[in-house]
DNA sequence: AGGAATTTGTGCGTATGTATC
DNA sequence: AGATACATACGCACAAATTCC
């Protein structure tokens, strides 16, 4: 394994499940792979992803039926889902995760992000995200532009995966995340805490829908604190 | 391993470590010896007493510490001692285990009993065990006649343990239990509740003291919920 | 202060048992 | 009954944190 990641395999196997998850990529009810598929896919043994499953399951999140398989569970929408994020904050309420649309503007794709799709425009949406009231992260997607004539900030629901999926008829297949160093984004809000230590990393995403084709690219930016919270699994 | 067990041994280890510090035998703060010793003194192999030490760590009775040890955590005493037993039953309430007394006289050893001390007299006690007011189980315990002159029904407190102890000066430095079949005892009161299905088996224990005497002997007879609700942790 | 020894954490591979299909 | 898939158990190697000298 590469000795770059801060964190274990096996949480940021589940970190990456449980996102899935909460995002609506994986459904209730859906089967997971073997394990030993699972595993030799993710390439970790299978002792490791059984662990990262163990922890899903302690989260009520999996149910694993031994000579049948790994499944989904059928949690109730508005307190298990987001348990994972509901846990690392654990600031008394139990705050969910919501996202605001600060825009929604079709332009031409910035030359910095890798190519994907077809068309030389994309929707470029920018989110607000937060947690329990606290504002956790700033988030810039790009949709291409070939999927769609126009999108309006009222369609986008929470999860972005849902309105994919129930309006375009995409599904995500694959996401990667990559963690790196950026400065605050140049369209940050007025009223973004900006003194909370807003200067650790991002998260860059691009996705691909089942025939290969990119049509997404998103960067998050978050906090420092977020950061860590998110990354500590246990 | 062998294979008369019903249950696998991580599980019997983790049930075992957690009566022993339900019973007191293990106090607050004290250290265990280290995984591969405690390991190689239970015959079973690192990874899988592990395996029980990280569910006494999930109940929060253990404290783990890398490069340092694992330490008894210090649980408030009327909640969280008790945790293995109110998880168990979990019906409400959240019930709390008692022993009450049913009878303490002194008299011969029965001849069934294996050699334990050197008095050819024992003090006989038999206790009744409830979980959250629902009797649970029967048990009947032979403290050698040697290590007092007279037992008092209201000196034994709820944890044998802990009267040894501190009344006796006895520390009970191991336990072994063996799981067979029964039949009800004898002595069982009237109205003990035979109907729910008390026919399942009993636990043996036979108790020794730091200079390797034997102390104390005694049998528990449980009906069968009870039994499996013991026997699983998770 | 610092390095060696100790102790738990992580990860892998393998063999076997057991439940399900 | 056979195949599939998860559960248990063992062992080893190395990393990371702590402790001790």
């Amino acid at each position: 394994m590469s000795t770059l990641h801060a964190l274990p395999i096996y949480q940021r196997t589940a970190e990456q499940l449980i996102r899935e998850i909460a995002a609506g990529r994986l459904l209730a009810g859906e089967r997971l792979p073997p394990e030993r598929d699972m595993a030799a896919q993710l390439g970790i043994s299978v002792g490791t992803l059984r662990k990262s499953l163990a922890d899903l399951e302690a989260r009520g999140l999996l149910e694993r039926r031994q000579g049948s398989g790994n499944y989904i569970r059928n949690v109730p929408d508005a307190t298990g889902i987001y348990a994972f994020f509901r846990l690392e904050l654990s600031d008394g309420g139990g705050g969910l995760p919501t996202a605001d649309v600060l825009s929604v503007k079709r332009c031409m794709k910035p030359s910095a992000a890798p190519p994907f799709g077809q068309s030389s425009e994309g929707h470029r949406i920018r989110r607000l995200r937060s947690v329990g009231g606290r504002v956790a992260a700033l988030e810039e997607i790009w949709l291409d532009g070939g999927r769609a004539e126009k999108v309006m900030p009222s369609d986008l629901s929470e999860s972005l995966y849902l309105y994919y999926r129930d309006c375009l008829g995409l599904v995500i297949s694959r996401v990667e995340d990559r963690v790196g160093v950026s400065s605050v984004p140049p369209w940050r809000p007025a009223d973004f805490p900006l003194s909370v230590g807003f200067t650790a990393g991002y998260v860059e995403r691009i996705g691909f829908d089942q025939d290969a084709f990119a049509a997404e690219y998103s960067r998050t930016w978050f906090d420092n604190t977020t950061v860590r919270y998110v990354a500590r699994l246990n």
